[in-house]
DNA sequence: CATGAATGAGAATTCATTCAT
DNA sequence: TATGAATGAATTCTCATTCAT
């Protein structure tokens, strides 16, 4: 049991100290979370997160890019539901209400926060932060209406510009708000609400007549 | 003589001092900045930046307001074109240009990285920034909307949503991609192609038929 | 009062940490001497000591070099003593107990052993040390063989040589085994035979007929 | 196989860690080499460095003491050549020769260096080394310098005298020389006609007529 | 015998801030 | 008002050493 316990301690190590210092990272930022912070949290010596990762730098980056990766979720839903839809318009607001609630989770928006806030320090951390969710979210968007324009359900020549419009509609406005005032955007009802006359404006110019 | 010197180099000071600490508050952030460094650009002694401003925080936060109060430009020219204008679909196009171009300057960039990235650390700031810039920008638009609506020239319910649907669909795109990566926008002729689709967008749902 | 031992305080704080930096230094070696050790000795605070002297190195190197200086006593001695002499035996036998006094000064043994183990690390500095030090001696001795031989009271065609000859004659011995052992080299009595004995053979050579 | 493989892994251990060990001591200092490097160096854990050395301390004299017992060569040669000597000039000649090449080898000076750099923290290990190396050449010099005196080949009193002004007339300066400014000496043939010329001044004194 | 993981102490350096002048 | 000197606390990172396997 003490063994178990031990093992599972060391073996643990490197996780619990990259969840430690998300946490940090999202509350107080790169410079204002110190490595001892972090294994304090961590419930680890300062070493021990020196012997799992290089530098400061290094598990700050690696976190984000971690982190990033895996702000997936939206963009398969997107690609499952939109290319077979029987129903743009209903299909559609679910994906805006989706995609909506999706980016104003509160620790999407603090790690948007943290990688904006930090884009002057780690530029490159910053690109690839934009290639792999808001890029990557677009491009999977225009990929779609693409698609529906090609079945006749949407009217369109340029994809990509279609997706922007969708996405900035839809996301613009509260996401905006968001990363100044924090996350109590209001009751979800009005975000949905908010997606659906998103969707309204969208289809007055895509739309198929 | 000496006298003259002397008073004109204090009178300065404050100003000297604000300058090199907006700079470097810019470039490196509120904790990658030191005092000492604030007080070696501007040329004056540690001290000095103290008399002046009781502490980081404070400079910081003054520093920051005052920057917040001079993003009004556009508003202005906002509420001098629209109410009265003559062409909405033109009037509509220079100001989503002159939206875009403004909100993409790079120091007002850097600003909103800096308010969004201490979104954390100062969140009365963030707030009273976003108060005082986005969402002063989207009041004016919804209260120039308004009077477009009463005038017979869109035809709209809510002013604010339409508001918010015109500054997003003109922003959303180049902004967000400009908080990740930089300002290198592409050259401004795009900027204004994507100002006028917005607008394209924009009337579909909102222009009288 | 209070502001004559205030100022005072202040005003030799550089001074004070100097001394106490190089008897750390002398004792310790450079990787073996804190910033805080020093700060304390010096009865300062760490900050203090970087207020006067950018980083570790510095300091040392500073010190060292400044320390070099001060190893011309020697040579003064050496140049107002022998040119002029009237009697070279007697008088090259009181430059070589000086000499040998001189180099086994506890301080400066300690302060060769301490850049002669700094070498590999502070390669300049070792360099400056030889030329200001050994070799500055070397070419003031032979400077003055050379004009001993011009008066017929030396017999030679390589001064420099010759001086070589003479200094480690009668330092080598004794302070090759100083560097090792330390400083305990006997009574004084035996260095003044020994630098007498030195400079017979010396003589054997260079004396002429 | 695997047996075998391993079983030369372990028995290499020790070897492979006083060869990694020793060439980070020369190189950079007892303080100035970690446990961990010199494990990385040897391909080996740190832990196996504690296997075989109890400490730092422990494995840095237990190097150096064993260096010191390899200093050796010179010994031999010089007892074997000089007691029998048919010609002291040309002997005396190649032993000087030979001191002044073997002790100016690199390692041999970064030796020097770091047993002289490291005296204040392991007096006893300086004073070992100065037994073993310089006074025990000193020592075999005395020797045989008293047997060449009763041959009638040499003439004087005092056997270790006369061993010390031949071996820093030798070595004096080209040796103080290497230890501050490195090994780059100039070319060998320079070094031989020190050695020479080095060998005249003691036969000046010390040959008999 | 060898290892990977862990530790506590301590290294250099920087920070925001204050004091006496 | 402006300054140079000083401070105490904190920062990143390294070290010699030990433990469980």
């Amino acid at each position: 049991m003490g063994k178990t316990a031990r093992r599972a301690g060391r073996m643990a190590s490197a996780g619990v100290i990259r969840e430690a210092a998300m946490t940090l990272f999202l509350r107080r930022g790169y410079l204002g979370t110190s490595m001892e912070e972090i294994a304090t949290l961590a419930g680890v010596s300062k070493q021990t997160v020196y012997t799992h990762f290089a530098d400061k730098e290094t598990l700050f980056t690696d976190l984000v890019r971690s982190a990033t990766d895996r702000v997936d979720d939206f963009v398969q839903h997107l690609t499952d539901v939109l290319p077979d839809t029987d129903d743009v318009v209903a299909d559609l607001r679910q994906v805006a209400r989706r995609y909506l609630a999706q980016v104003l989770q509160p620790e999407l928006l603090q790690l948007r926060r943290l990688v904006i806030g930090e884009a002057g320090r780690f530029p490159d951390l910053a690109r690839t932060y934009y290639e792999r969710a808001p890029e990557r979210t677009l491009a999977a968007l225009a990929s779609c209406f693409g698609l529906l324009a090609e079945r006749g359900l949407l009217r369109l020549d340029d994809p990509a510009l279609a997706a922007g419009h969708f996405a900035y509609l839809v996301l613009g406005a509260p996401l905006d708000r968001a990363m100044f005032c924090g996350t109590d955007g209001g009751p979800p009802a009005d975000l949905d609400r908010h997606a659906d006359e998103a969707v309204r404006v969208f289809l007055a110019r895509y739309a198929t007549r």
